[in-house]
DNA sequence: CCAAATCCCTGCGTGC
DNA sequence: TGCACGCAGGGATTTG
């Protein structure tokens, strides 16, 4: 569940309350996230001042000394939270990191779908190796209409699916696209390569406009994903097809209604009227 | 080579 | 009330 909005919500969240604190130790209380938690690795290499906190596609890296670095992926059900040393453990709490000011952070993860691992960088500033696989970051500029166009016209599947693939750009993922198809008037069934340079701009443009959009109402709440400080997102309130099928299109004038249908192993919500 | 299907996991809602 | 089942979806892996 969290795209690329709740990611950063999250890091906007935690870089006042975590740069400059002191990581003492690492505790996990399970042997598996998505991938195997290396207990051992995680205590020899997190540790020490977190020197930033920076976000790529839906992962979250923290930087520490020595160019080592803390990643972690939030998966579907993933959260954190800062409590007093003390405070006892919650279910599905599964890594634990003790914080100086006898204070701790904590990872929550209901279906361990998340990644918690440490990496060394090659230097400060960059990002691990294994990113190189991902697409532009879909707020920056090298994620325009030609460069979707050019993506979208070696693709003869529906258009949907691939808006969810991070090697095409990152952070969108199944409500976002969605969305976005919406907000350009695009059907999620038409094939990737009939879309036209000019509704490649409607498009990049209207994911560009739901993200920011998304990122100012503090991420979409859907059902396990919280804020930091326990709070709830709020573009919920703003989302115009996902979740609604059955129910009466919003855009003014539209008398169209929402369809839900299966792409790719996923859900998708659209117009039947004014998404062509 | 590409795309669709499957699997990982837990909680929740539904129908019998 | 309880149980079986389907669904939620990010992403790696398998299958077609």
């Amino acid at each position: 569940m969290p795209e690329l909005p709740e990611v950063e919500t999250i890091k906007n969240a935690l870089v006042p309350v975590i740069v400059g604190r002191k990581i003492l130790d690492v505790i996990t209380t399970v042997p598996t996230l998505r991938e195997p938690l290396n207990q051992k690795e995680l205590r020899k290499n997190i540790h020490g001042n977190v020197l930033a906190i920076r976000r790529r596609a839906k992962f979250l890296i923290f930087d520490l000394p020595g160019n080592n670095c803390l990643i972690a992926h939030l998966g579907m059900t993933g959260s954190f939270r800062v409590e007093p040393e003390k405070a006892p453990l919650l279910k599905h709490d599964r890594v634990v990191f003790l914080l100086d000011r006898n204070e701790k952070l904590i990872y929550n993860d209901i279906r361990r779908f998340g990644v918690i691992k440490n990496c060394k960088l090659s230097a400060p500033d960059k990002l691990p190796e294994e990113f190189a696989v991902f697409g532009p970051e879909p707020l920056e500029k090298n994620f325009n209409a030609r460069y979707l166009h050019e993506i979208l016209k070696r693709c003869k599947g529906p258009v949907k699916p691939f808006l969810m693939r991070q090697d095409i750009v990152v952070g969108v993922g199944n409500i976002y696209a969605s969305e976005s198809l919406f907000m350009a008037g695009i059907s999620p069934l038409r094939p990737g390569n009939e879309i036209t340079l000019e509704e490649c701009k409607s498009l990049c443009d209207s994911i560009k406009r739901v993200l920011r959009d998304s990122i100012k109402q503090g991420g979409t709440t859907i059902s396990d994903y919280r804020k930091p400080d326990g709070s709830e997102g709020k573009f919920v309130l703003r989302l115009k097809v996902y979740g609604r099928d059955g129910q009466e299109c919003k855009k003014a004038g539209c008398k169209g209604t929402i369809e839900k249908i299966r792409q790719g192993g996923r859900s998708t919500f659209y117009c039947n009227q004014c998404q062509r």
